[in-house]
This record gives C-alpha cells, sequence and structure tokens, in this order.
DNA sequence: ATGAAAGCGCTAACAG
DNA sequence: CTGTTAGCGCTTTCAT
C-alpha cells in the first residue's frame, strides 16, 4: 500500500503538502494540487485512516449498541442508523448486548480503546450508572428508542404516552370496554408512559381503569403467547389487547387462535412498532408506527454534531407515532 | 485518557515494559509485572488499539456487507458473525449495500483504509471482477451464503442443490405433480442450484420438468407475491409452489390467500431459510433451513485463521440444510 | 506557497 | 529482566 511518502517522492514535494491538498488544509497553488491529486490516483492511493486518527483523534467510527440484531424493531433500526451513518462519513460497529450489563460494560469499553467517536445506544442500559460513567468520560453518547430521562443525554424517541394513547383511544372508539395491555417491562420509561397513555384514554372514555388488565412479559413472542393466553383463559376476558410490541402482539394473535378465537372477530389486537412484522402476518395487524428511518436520522444527526463540538446543549427529539389501522382490529360486537 | 507513558513513569518502568506486560511478551518479573498492571488499574487504563494498530497493522475489525439488515435473513446471519467475531476479539463493521455495485465498491475501499482486518461478503457482488480486485490486494475475504465457485475464497454455504431436491421431494410425496419454483435470480449461482436440486428430484420421481413452471423474481416479499398471483391467475394453476425464499413463499401464501385458495388445502408452499418468519406467519412455513448460527461461526473461523496467516488453502464449507415441516404444506387431494 | 520537524501512542528490535 | 530507540503514516505548527 503506498504511503504519504510515496505520493509526495514521486511527486516532488513534501508529505506536508499531500496532507494539505488531501485534507483541503492550507494554500496550495492549483498546479501542484492537480499534480499531488494526479499522482495519488495513478498509485491508487488512499490514506490510513488509522494513522491519521492517532493524530486527529478521529475514526469516523461510531458504536450502535443494540439488544439483538435478529430482532426486526432493532434491525430496521441499525438499517436506518448506518443509512444515516454512512451519508455522514461514519462506519458502524454494531454490538448485540442481548440487554446484558455486563456485555454493555465489555463493549462500550472496546469502543473507547478503538475510539470510536460516538456511541449510540438502542440497548437496555438498566443502571444509568455505566451511562454516567461514559458521559463523565466525555463520550460522545446518543440514545434511540429508550427514554433516559435523569440523565441529560442526547436522545430521540417517539411519544410513548401518545402512542399508548392511540391504541386505547383506536380500541375504545370500536366499542371495546376490556382493553387488556401486556407491557414489556415497567421499568422501563417507555413501557410505563405507553401504560399511562393507555390508562389516559380509558380515563378519557369514563372506562374505568383496571390493575388487573396490565401485565407485564418478557419480550420475546413466545412470552406474549404465554401472556396473554392466560388472559384469555380467564372467565372474564378481554376483547381488546393492546401489545407493547409487534412480537408481543403476534404472540396475543397465536394465542387466540389456538383457542379458537377469530381474530378480530373476537379479539382485537394492537400492536407497537410497526415492524415489517405488521404486514406481514395474518391478519395484518394495526399498530403504533414509530418513524423508524426519521428516528435513525435524528440520532446520527446529534451525535455528529456532539462528535463535532457544535452543540452546547443536550437534545431531546421527540417524534409522533402514528397509529397504523390494519386489519387485526374491529368493532367489537358486530 | 492515560496513555503507556503514564503508567510508565507512575510504575518507575519503561515504555517498553509497560508495553510487554499488556502483550504478555518477552520476559518480564512476577513483581514488576503485578506492579505495573496494578498501576493500569488504578489509572483506568486501557491501550489504544488505534495507536497499535499503526504498528502491529492489526485492528481487530472485522467489515460484513449485507444487501439490507432490515431482511430478517441477513439480520440474522449478522447477528450470528457477530456474535463469533465478539468470542474471537473481533469487532464488526456493518454495511448495507442494497446490492448495489457502487456501494460496495465504497464500502470496501472505506474498510481498506480503516485498515479492516478482513472482510464478510453476503452481498450480492454480481461482478467477480472487484472481489478479484480484494483478493490481489491480499484482503483476508471470505463469503457467506453465497457461492462464486469461479474464484478462490473462503466460502461457507449450504448445500443448495440438496435443499431444492429436499423441498421438492417433500411436495413429491405430498402427491404433487404441479410443482412450481419462484428464483430469486438464476444468475446467482445459489438459485440456480436450488432449481437443480428441484429438477432433479422431478427427474427422479418420473415428473416431467416444465420450463413453465420457473418463474423468477426479485427478492421482495411484494415480488414473490405478483410472481405467485400471476401462476395462480393461470388456467393449469399449479398445486404447489417452492419459493426460493421465506419472503417470497410468504408472498405466495398471500397471493393464495387474497384469490381464496386455501393453504395447504388448495396450495401447498414451501420457503428456504427458515427465519424467524417462518414460525410467525400464518400457516406456520414448512421451509429449507440454513443453519444460520453455524455458518455465521464458520465464516468467521475461517476468515480469523486467513487473518493469522494460520492457513494455506481456501476452503470451501458447505453445510447440510434441513427440511422444517410445518403446517404450509400438505397432501394433495386430501 | 511549500517544507522541516515534532509529535500522536504503541511495538519491536537491540543493548545492556 | 529491563530500557533505548527507531519507526508506523499522518497532522500541524513554524519557518522560509
Amino acid at each position: 500500500m503506498a504511503t504519504i511518502y510515496d505520493i509526495a517522492k514521486e511527486a516532488g514535494v513534501s508529505i506536508a503538502t499531500v496532507s494539505k491538498v488531501i485534507n483541503q488544509t492550507g494554500r496550495i497553488s492549483d498546479k501542484t494540487r492537480q499534480h499531488v491529486m494526479e499522482v495519488m490516483k495513478r498509485l491508487n492511493y488512499q490514506p490510513s485512516v488509522v494513522a491519521s486518527a492517532l493524530t486527529k483523534k478521529r475514526t469516523y467510527t461510531i458504536g450502535l449498541l443494540v439488544p439483538d440484531l435478529a430482532n426486526p424493531f432493532f434491525a430496521e433500526i441499525a438499517r436506518s442508523v448506518e443509512d444515516r451513518a454512512h451519508e455522514l462519513g461514519y462506519n458502524l460497529v454494531i454490538c448485540n448486548t442481548d440487554n446484558d450489563l455486563n456485555k454493555e460494560e465489555r463493549y462500550t469499553n472496546l469502543l473507547r480503546q478503538k475510539s470510536a467517536d460516538g456511541i449510540i445506544l438502542a440497548t437496555g442500559v438498566r443502571s444509568s450508572a455505566s451511562l454516567k460513567k461514559l458521559l463523565q468520560q466525555k463520550q460522545a453518547i446518543a440514545v434511540i428508542a429508550r427514554d433516559m430521562p435523569a440523565l441529560a443525554v442526547d436522545t430521540v424517541l417517539v411519544d410513548d404516552f401518545l402512542g399508548g394513547y392511540l391504541a386505547a383511544s383506536h380500541l375504545l372508539e370500536l366499542g371495546h370496554r376490556h382493553i387488556a395491555v401486556i407491557s414489556e417491562d415497567l421499568e422501563v420509561m417507555s413501557s410505563r408512559d405507553r401504560v399511562r397513555g393507555y390508562r389516559q384514554a380509558l380515563e378519557e372514555a369514563d372506562v374505568p381503569f383496571e390493575e388487573k388488565w396490565v401485565r407485564v412479559s418478557a419480550f420475546q413472542l413466545q412470552d406474549g403467547k404465554e401472556t396473554a393466553g392466560r388472559l384469555l383463559d380467564e372467565p372474564d376476558r378481554p376483547t381488546a389487547i393492546f401489545a407493547c410490541n409487534d412480537l408481543l402482539a403476534i404472540g396475543a394473535i397465536q394465542a387466540a387462535r389456538e383457542r379458537g378465537l377469530a381474530v378480530p372477530r373476537d379479539l382485537s389486537v394492537v400492536g407497537f412498532d410497526n415492524t415489517v412484522l405488521a404486514g406481514i402476518i395474518d391478519p395484518p395487524l394495526t399498530t403504533i408506527a414509530q418513524p423508524i428511518q426519521e428516528m435513525g436520522r435524528q440520532v446520527v444527526n446529534l451525535i455528529s454534531q456532539e462528535i463535532n463540538g457544535e452543540k452546547n446543549a443536550k437534545q431531546r427529539v421527540v417524534l409522533v407515532p402514528e397509529l397504523v389501522v390494519r386489519e387485526s382490529t374491529g368493532q367489537w360486537g358486530a
């Protein structure tokens, strides 16, 4: 591989000059610039990012921590983040944490050793302690699809409260009065907000909120299926279920099917996220759409500003979720 | 951030000594080793991978080129590759190529500039020209889930011929005689092999192979749906469809449904890949499973050996696909 | 407008 | 067993 020295020698100039034409800094005569560029092309020269990182302290690399790429929601997040990152000249290092605190810490350490310019978190981060440490180290950090309200950190997310509200309102309008919620984890802010939104909608409609309709489940399809199953087996079963993500919603649909309940005739189901899955299953899933593209775009914008020191204060971008009506919900009693 | 100099000074030794304890090279007395390690811990020192990469020529980074992370098959591939890479001490840089030759080239150039230790290709690579160039540059390369038979390159894939054979045999056993295939792209080796396997099964069963049953489609769900729709609208419609990936298969199921055909009663469908989707849709999809976990594991092993120069010859690992029978296929005429 | 030279943080002979 | 020193490839003053 050609180095800057090879170019300098071949072009009959100093390496400083070559460096300047590469980075478009300093003042270089048009003539030498042309000439140097011609030589670089001819020798197929590509500046070493590693060497330049050593001096400039920039690697043009961003780390992305997700719980699990095999989960379509996070895969779509990763895709949109990568798209924007690439546009801005960054590469993306992907890390699967399985929501495991140790793994999170190992990855963030690794990323630091590799001088990643920034880290985007889509992962659980149960304890904000480790996040705090990162921020103190002046790591550029941004959070997507998670809320860390106690921390001053750039964040992009959807209005979860509104999302829950929209879901419940939709079901109420369809005449449902027994609406259960399957939530991921009430420790996590976004889940809690979704439930709060649901509750608000109920109260506005003068439908009493009952604790027994709120169930917590792990986040996999199977968990949703079991939780929904338990709900449906009770004598006073719900006529509608609002699941806090699409996977859980699909689990609910499967649980219904196993019990001979038709969706939406006997049970309406609404999900959250609007992943590809929502359009694929049968019946197509009514769900609350997160604008994943836009979210990815915005986190990368935020962290890029952070990296470039173009920001004074941390920002919190709250995007608006939308109800996407498909075929898993229907009029109750129709 | 503490540097090796800080540690050396604090520990009262030379940087060479510190370097040696970090890398466990040379001979260091137990006493100084302990001491140095204690100091490193105390100052929370983490060696800069960037600096060490500049001298050692290793970044512990591997690039992974996939067409699209939002496609579950590739997301699962990425997940399994990342798992193994991480175990072996590598980070993964993910690049979405959309099967676009320009993007592929841009990414591979970037990865070279960043001195990625190796590149794993799960992407189309239509022209083997660019691949050849990479190999000449002595880039460590490995290919997963794609066949480049003309090139000496480490490869991990499934026996596509056998996969096609298994799929068709299954349908034949169920009594089907009019079996259509929806293939992704006959230019691509793996698709071609799947069709060849299908053909072989037919011939062994004395069922005449007919060109008209072989249809080419783009690889998205929608494309599968349209192609399947066209097949089903013909007067002499197939009773079974073998789709060369799960997405296409799901499209076929949807096309059937739209036409009031029940799966599997009126139409049997078998897919390929066994992505999460296969278990999620209704009816659950009979499909040919690729051992994605194992494939990811093996490519990373291969490229790691390549990087470490532990290999003399290129290898081609062919794994065995398996028929997973679910509910989208059934006895014809039953 | 161009170049000489001092680093960036670490590794790897080589000396002692 | 430990330290000195010369790079790795590039950026950045500071002279000229």
